[in-house]
DNA sequence: AACCCATTGTTACACATGCAACCATTTCAA
DNA sequence: TTGAAATGGTTGCATGTGTAACAATGGGTT
């Protein structure tokens, strides 16, 4: 009987599988996160997203928002409407373009606002803080690449 | 009139904000593989996790299948569900306790993991192919202590 | 045995998400 | 000017996900 031990099936280690570990590494991050602020202010991830990038861009439309965060536009459109409902964000149409939203943050909404940045930037100095600077910006470069890279998921299904 | 610029609210960069940019960027890999396997085999991620655990490790009860793959067990439950019915995976009972599943896949879940185990790691090498093993070893690393650190969400409410 | 509690797994509900179809408005070309 | 295509945004539907409540089984104490 020959010594060769070929497994018989393909062989996946997911505990060291890079998207896997991404997946469940971001969840979790994400998730501690949006459990804070979710419960105090009455706050979905999407919902905060948009508010995140109205609060430092005022003006820009749904569309705009959507890209800027990566999400598609019909969650942009239901958290728009959440946050004008409560009141958080307020909504002009373009005179020239009324099909054009223009949105930023109400009083109220930047009272949150103000609030919620903090405790995500502290959250992210607890993660980063006693990372290496030379470490940290690695990361950071790798986050680049690998953003750049998957683009094209097609031109992996020839690999195989 | 001073000439402090201080800005009128918290300033957030959301696409400089580790915890966002690793969402999106999980989000896309994520998606771009289970995309791919999704539709050739009608498969869906959490189904996918499930069937790569027990691929490499048979036998296992669903609640160490959830465990490892950091779902919660009513997710694992349910895709076990589903698997079972397509009849992709074999249940049994524990003889000496009734509660315990043991759970593995059949000749045709097979069939179909060694097809989805190539392609992933196919995309994975897309993904690291080009990238020095000095530094694929120092992304893992990072990854390795963000997972630790995480952990504790509440230590960091008192930051800031 | 009778009870209490922990564990395994399932079900029910509420909520988020993605895709496709849709309406309104604008643009452009005939 | 009018009709076709493009754009911004919304709505419906089918599906996924998390939390809590639940049934069933088992372990341990009295």
């Amino acid at each position: 009987m020959p010594a060769h031990n070929a497994p018989q099936h393909a062989q996946l280690i997911l505990e060291n599988f890079l998207p896997y570990r991404l997946s469940v590494l971001s969840n979790r991050i994400s998730g501690a996160i949006a459990r804070e602020y979710s419960k105090r202010f009455e706050l979905s991830v999407t919902e905060w997203r948009v508010m995140a990038v109205l609060g430092r861009s005022p003006g820009l439309s749904a569309n705009q928002v959507a890209q800027r965060t990566a999400m598609d536009k019909v969650a942009v459109s239901r958290a728009v409407a959440k946050l004008l409902d409560s009141g958080r964000l307020l909504r002009e149409f373009d005179d020239d373009d009324r099909r054009r939203s223009m949105l930023k943050l109400s009083d109220a909404g930047y009272a949150i606002y103000d609030q919620v940045v903090p405790l995500t930037i502290g959250f992210e100095q607890h993660l980063l803080g006693e990372m290496p600077e030379a470490e940290r910006e690695l990361l950071f470069r790798l986050l680049d690449r690998l953003d750049e890279l998957e683009i094209r998921a097609e031109a992996v299904t020839s690999h195989t």
